[in-house]
DNA sequence: AATCTAACTTAGTAGGCATACA
DNA sequence: TGTATGCCTACTAAGTTAGATT
């Protein structure tokens, strides 16, 4: 219990990187420093490190006087502490999450904690809180800003400009970078994704004195602001990130990092690349192995067998062990439990059925129904038996150790690999299947976006269907259907052409071809409509982002693009084709992953 | 060997913004 | 010229991995 306590207290109070000794810190055994050394020039991350320092998101503001805060009814005036709290809630009033009772006692208990005792005193029960017109407030503030008139707003837009200019780059071993996220998150109240037992609760102001720089030693100091100082400035280079502070929620660290664009994350990019396709080159080898470890007498070795078969066919992430009550209960394979699998022996006319059920990252349901081989699904049988559904299906596995294995396979290899690898060798023969030469750039696209999504489903890439889905597909339903009477009306002329033809002979030939080219573009245009139709449906709750930006090799991409004269700017947005800069010139239009 | 956790990648969403449309 | 629509980006949560510690 003691040693739990200081354990705490030291994860509070310190910040000592644990993974590599500082670069500066005198080493002891002489026999390890060469190995020491050896690592630590690989794991160098910059010579030069020069920023400003993360912005920090604006003091709190207080309510103007017309604004109140209601409690049982009576208008109570809040203490400054309390009351940016409440207007934290008061501005979610129209989200789902302030309805949930784990979100509302959280954030009840936590925003008494800000109270006076006064007001603790007062204030006991959410259920007697009114924030509506704080609500009102923020809302109509909202409705403000996006009324205001084009030059304010062009002011603001120059506004953010000049902050993004002096916050927003910094100089990396020579070279003015863009950072990802220069600014500090801002108070508010925690929203987690799916069941997570903290939503709700307060997330602290960050302050400079929580804040830790990195940047190199002979480099301008970024200044904290003033009546501040910094929780700890050094300059460690074998870490990328430029600033850091512990979020008070899961205790974990939180960091301003560089841009995708930069060069430092292109590199990386770049390599997790290759190394997805270094397992290109033995993926066979190893597939031939877990299915004859499917029949080892060792039990371990057939769980690490069946797991790496669902990580290699399901592309499933490897899903570590999760502090219970902490997060929201989701799982990955090495995670699976047994109530997240069935069995059928016989399913939808096929043999060895077996069902996926289960919360994954983010809270997104997995659930799929896949046909394996006879000896998997004996071992699934077997490794189930005798359980619990709450027991793991998978009770001889470790994440560690399925790495560990992968790790003697090929040196660079995780788990994750596997996604890497089968999101991009699906996209590049997807492209391989849909894409016609003699297309029009338009249906290349579409097919561009089939081979994306046949990827995202791989993945298991969701999103919440669109709020506007219903109304634009009616749409263009609607426009299919008048699209339908064209054709219908130009079927009719056409017939009555040809009708004149036989009756006065051939003086209209020429309005015959105009005719039946009229139709013939109309028809067209129709079944272009249906396939559109049909995309949006099959794209409804498809996220296609996810794996375009993490999972599929640019340099695919943009040979396809080159091989088949399609723009660019068809496939990548300009932040896309910034952050995959690195590709560009290593891609020429037969490159293969 | 198990556990912890720093540092990094991967993830979905809200809302801003540009563009099509009336 | 204002409004609807759909794309894009900022934001930040939630994963994975591996070195250090116990």
């Amino acid at each position: 219990m003691l040693l739990l306590w200081l354990r705490v207290l030291r994860r509070r109070f310190q910040h000592v990187p644990r993974r590599v000794p500082c670069r500066h810190s005198s080493r002891g055994a002489k026999a390890s420093r060469a190995g020491w050394e050896e690592r630590n020039k690989n794991s160098v991350k910059w010579k030069q490190l020069e920023h400003k320092g993360p912005y920090f998101a604006p003091a709190y503001e207080p309510l103007p006087d017309g604004v109140r805060f209601f409690y049982d009814g009576k208008p109570v005036k809040l203490s400054l502490a309390a009351e940016e709290v409440a207007t934290l809630y008061g501005k979610m009033l129209h989200l789902e999450c302030t309805t949930k009772e784990v979100f509302r006692r959280n954030f009840f208990s936590d925003w008494r904690k800000e109270m006076t005792a006064e007001e603790r005193k007062v204030i006991t029960h959410l259920d007697k809180c009114d924030f509506m017109e704080i609500h009102r407030y923020f809302m109509e503030r909202t409705e403000a800003r996006r009324t205001l008139p084009r030059e304010q707003k062009q002011k603001l837009k120059e506004e953010a400009e000049e902050l993004q200019q002096e916050f927003g780059y910094c100089i990396l071993d020579g070279h003015r970078e863009k950072i990802g996220n220069f600014k500090t998150e801002p108070p508010g109240l925690f929203r987690g994704r799916g069941d997570h037992p903290k939503m709700g609760m307060l997330k602290r102001r960050i302050m400079p004195e929580d804040v830790v720089i990195n940047c190199s030693r002979d480099s301008k100091v970024p200044e904290p602001p003033s009546g501040h100082q910094w929780k700890e400035v050094r300059s460690d280079n074998t870490v990328t990130w430029l600033a850091a502070w512990t979020e008070n929620i899961q205790n974990s660290f939180k960091y301003i990092i560089l841009n995708p664009s930069s060069k430092l994350k292109g590199e990386k990019d770049w390599q997790k690349y290759e190394v997805a396709r270094r397992l290109k080159g033995i993926v066979d080898k190893i597939r031939a192995q877990y299915q004859a470890d499917w029949k080892s007498p060792e039990m371990k070795k057939r769980q690490l067998a069946v797991a790496l078969y669902f990580i290699d066919k399901l592309s499933l992430r490897t899903g570590n062990e999760k502090e219970e009550g902490e997060t929201a209960d989701t799982v990955g394979c090495c995670s699976l439990r047994v109530e997240h699998v069935l069995l059928h022996e016989k399913a939808d006319g096929q043999e060895y059925v077996v069902e996926l059920d289960f919360l994954g990252k983010d809270s997104i349901r997995y659930n799929n129904r896949v046909t394996v081989e006879k000896h998997v699904f004996q071992n699934l049988q077997h490794f189930m038996e005798d359980k619990d559904p709450r027991d793991n299906l998978f009770d001889a596995l470790t994440t560690a150790s399925l790495n560990r294995h992968l790790q003697d396979l090929m040196e660079g290899l995780t788990a994750k690999v596997f996604r890497t690898y089968n999101a991009s060798i699906t996209l590049q023969e997807q492209l391989r299947v849909l894409t016609r030469a003699e297309d029009s750039i338009t249906s290349k696209v579409l097919a561009y976006n089939r081979a994306n999504r046949a990827v995202a489903v791989l993945c298991n890439h969701q999103r919440a269907i669109p709020k506007t889905f219903e109304k634009s597909m009616q749409k263009l339903q609607q426009k299919i259907e008048a699209k339908k009477a064209q054709v219908a009306e130009a079927r009719v002329e056409l017939e009555k052409v040809k009708a004149d033809l036989r009756t006065l002979g051939d003086s209209k030939s020429k309005s015959l071809l105009q005719k039946e080219r009229q139709l013939m573009k109309l028809e067209e245009r129709l079944a272009q409509l249906h396939m559109q139709a049909a995309d949006k449906e099959a794209n409804k709750q498809v996220a296609l982002g996810t794996a375009k930006l993490n999972y599929l090799d640019p340099r695919i991409s943009i040979a396809w693009c080159k091989k088949f004269q399609v723009p660019i700017e068809k496939i990548y947005s300009k932040t896309q084709r910034e952050r995959f800069a690195w590709a560009f010139n290593l891609a020429d239009e037969d490159f293969e992953f």
